[in-house]
DNA sequence: AATCAAAAACTGACCAGTCAGTTTTATTGA
DNA sequence: TCAATAAAACTGACTGGTCAGTTTTTGATT
């Protein structure tokens, strides 16, 4: 086996694992087991414990990144680039289910030992909130939509995906998409 | 000092240490010292750590409950009443920072030991959804709400309140609470 | 034979939980 | 009212198990 697959590999499993149960529930052994390598290799990649579970955070960010590069920056109407990032971000997380239970996990715990890792989680968490917000005040600006606090209308949205992805399991990602965009768009009040 | 204060004591600094750190990353020893007892003592009020850990987070459930029959059940028209809910919950986690952070956590983490707790955790929380559900429900019957899936949408508003406590720390309860409404309600398409 | 990693054995820091001893509160009776 | 005694609550030094991380051994591959 390549040693990138390694890698990978460990990655693959302790997200697995770290995303099920709690970060002192997860055994280092656990891990090694579960990935088919020795606890010793964990080391070789890893330098603790903590470095791996960033790791693994880090990894879910740069591919739900790479998909949304690959989504968005195409220039069109705010309406659709909304659709078509939340869409992006949808269909990432259906098929990473474990990143993303472990991403949708609080970032508060500022405090503690390895401060540098959970500065850098919210620091790229910032990142991809202000390219929603970047289309949200192009909207505005637009005179399509009307938005009040950008920070925080861009977040609800964000959120808009957690709720839906945990309580609608059953749904497709297109029907879980229209959803978000029906209520964020239009809200759920009748019109005649 | 009484009893109950005591045992209240420990389950404040218990909540605001676990808000703010991973569970083995707060020490029974941090608590002892943080609630001025000593560490024996709280062994005299909860079994472990795990139990006083539950302990806390039933503690923030049973309070934010108390505060939600307060607001709700006088039948009123159904946007209003859904206003009176949201506004009792922002104002209650305004009001119990701690209680939000651990409470916003995931639900997850099924797997593991003491799944009782766990269990009963998901079992209060579905009927706090339950609760607004039903409201929302009405709403659809009057013809005043426009609702596909239910559980969904109800899980969406109860996250808006989440959102908006963390990425708009520095809006009154009322702006909140009107932010949270304006978009469920009406959506941010603007209207002509 | 030399490299690399799995497996296994080991080490020790750490911390949840305990319990013997102490202090506080409640109860009795003179 | 005030000892005297019992009961209950509290304390913190101590302990034993656990598990992250290290080292050693075994085995496979080239």
């Amino acid at each position: 086996m390549a040693k990138t697959d390694r890698k990978k590999q460990i990655i693959e499993e302790a997200a697995r694992l770290f995303s099920a149960k709690r970060f002192d529930e997860v055994l280092m052994d656990d891990i090694a087991q579960q990935a088919g390598v020795g606890k010793g290799t964990i080391y070789t990649y890893f330098a603790d414990k903590e470095e791996l579970y960033f790791a693994v955070v880090f990894e879910g960010i740069r591919r739900l990144n790479e998909q949304l590069q690959r989504e968005a920056n195409r220039p069109q109407d705010p309406e659709e680039e909304l659709r078509r990032m939340v869409h992006a971000i949808v269909s990432f997380f259906s098929q990473n289910r474990f990143f993303f239970r472990l991403m949708s996990q609080e970032d508060g715990k500022s405090e503690g030992g390895k401060g540098e890792n959970r500065k850098r989680w919210r620091a790229e968490r910032r990142i991809q909130l202000a390219a929603i917000e970047t289309v949200l005040q192009n909207g505005a600006e637009q005179g399509v939509f009307s938005v009040e606090h950008p920070k925080v209308e861009t977040a609800i949205l964000r959120d808009m995906v957690r709720s839906v992805m945990i309580h609608a399991k059953g749904l497709s990602v297109g029907a879980m998409v229209n959803t978000i965009m029906r209520i964020f768009l239009q809200g759920i009040r009748k019109r005649p």
